[in-house]
DNA sequence: ACACAAAATATGTCGGAGTAAATAGGAGAT
DNA sequence: ATCTCCTATTTACTCCGACATATTTTGTGT
């Protein structure tokens, strides 16, 4: 986002995007910061400009900026102390399951290595979750994931409307384990597999109809079968993890 | 936390604790407001005093007053609109596994099914990390834990001393998996294993002698073994999970 | 070379004024 | 009486300028 882009945020920006960071000033200055610190323009121990500078670099008020800063702050990603200025904190201490801060990463050329860590995480707590999912569910977690299913098999998943499909078939497996603590990792887990298809997508590799996984383990939970709906979701993780080295590498070999 | 002590964080509190939200003002109030929000004073849907009238109550500027608002958004526990004014987000949206929001949820009594979720998550996450752990520790990975183990062997988990070597064991594991997005899980699972001891402690339980289960663990992933480093760190936390639960129905009957 | 004190500087806090946005209420038309 | 549109109010959002506070740096003295 330009400092341009940031000033027009201030007045009447009639722009379509309904929600996100961009519609307050100070979001928009965070999404700003939090893109260029995710994409390394800022690394970790480097200090920013001091508040007064900065501000009137992006053409802001002071007030804007340091509420931008704290927002940043409360992910993480920067530390603030008098005189010594607000520096760029290492990596370890970036919330980096935050949806916000997994946008910013994703918002730019993600990490590759991010992507597959991200995919590990998935390949451990999404069987897992299928598990518990069978347990758990009720007829209204099914009814949702039946929906997902068939609004899959409509759209496509290059399409926005297919991706968010995926999407609600996954959170709502989250969803019936009844944990909160997993439930949040939906966003996370949500953000690496819609941006795999899309990546997927641009990488010429059209990914195998993964339709079938999905109803496997659909059939899996709704029967109440948790090793099954366990072993179903494996096997799922395991695909889309294969695709998307294959893609990867396409990519890689452009 | 009261009204007086904000007002005083204001001042030069010279107050020993080295860190944490309570020396800036605005962190302070984010405290206050953070955990009132998590103990249940202000439930999802409430709507906070205005702006002026709150930060007047509190005695504090509305500059400080919005910075704190802000941290709270980016946890996304509030989210406010003008006219609208500013409401409690539903738990859903609330990101649990942030650092602060689990301080803020067992800085008071923290909810026994929230508990209960974490250690779920816990059962899920930390095997298969120790499974990681076996294939990519170094030396120096191994070292720390030698070391976290030894500190465990001379302070009791009753000490403060005892429970940072735990935290430290579990948080070398994590390390050791190279993984960034398993690592940020370190805090959450460190914050209820930490809250754990120190519960059971009060139900007069005094847990069984975790050390040697540590060891079990440990000596897998030095050997390198993966599964017998999975399945040692699984018959650990299933000992820690039993022993909370025995804890809490011990302190349910009183 | 070291210890302590003073100055410099950036963040932190404050109070007030004005702007923009969303809801509530009323005027008008159907 | 119901609905639509407009107006008005309320609230958060932004800006500004000043002062306070904390930390680093510098300087001074021993």
């Amino acid at each position: 986002m330009t400092e341009a882009e940031i000033a027009k945020a201030a007045n009447g920006k009639p722009g379509k995007e309904t929600r996100g960071p961009g519609r307050r000033l100070h979001g928009a200055i965070a999404h700003k910061l939090g893109t260029d610190i995710l994409s390394g323009k800022y690394a970790p121990g480097d200090i920013l400009s001091g508040e007064v500078a900065f501000a009137e670099e992006l053409k802001v008020s002071r007030s804007a900026y340091r509420e931008a800063i704290q927002v940043l702050s409360a992910k993480g990603l920067v530390a603030s102390r008098p005189k010594a200025g607000t520096r760029v904190l290492p990596r370890e201490r970036w919330n980096l399951l935050d949806p916000d801060v997994l946008g910013w990463a994703f918002a730019g050329e993600p990490d590759v290595e991010f992507v597959r860590n991200l995919f590990e995480l998935r390949a451990i707590v999404e069987p897992a979750a299928a598990r518990l999912a069978a347990q758990r569910r009720d007829k209204t977690d099914l009814k949702i994931m039946k929906e997902a299913l068939s609004a899959m098999r409509q759209h496509s998943l290059t399409t926005e409307q297919g991706r968010a499909a995926d999407r609600d078939f996954h959170h709502a497996i989250l969803h019936a384990t009844r944990n909160d603590a997993l439930m949040v990792l939906s966003a996370s887990i949500g953000a690496a597999v819609n941006w795999t298809t899309q990546f997927k997508q641009r990488a010429r590799a059209l990914p195998r109809n993964p339709l079938p996984d999905h109803v496997r383990v659909y059939d899996a939970i709704a029967a109440g079968d948790a090793e099954a709906a366990a072993e179903a979701m494996n096997v799922l993780v395991d695909l889309a993890l294969e695709d998307t080295r294959t893609a990867m590498q396409n990519l890689a070999a452009e």
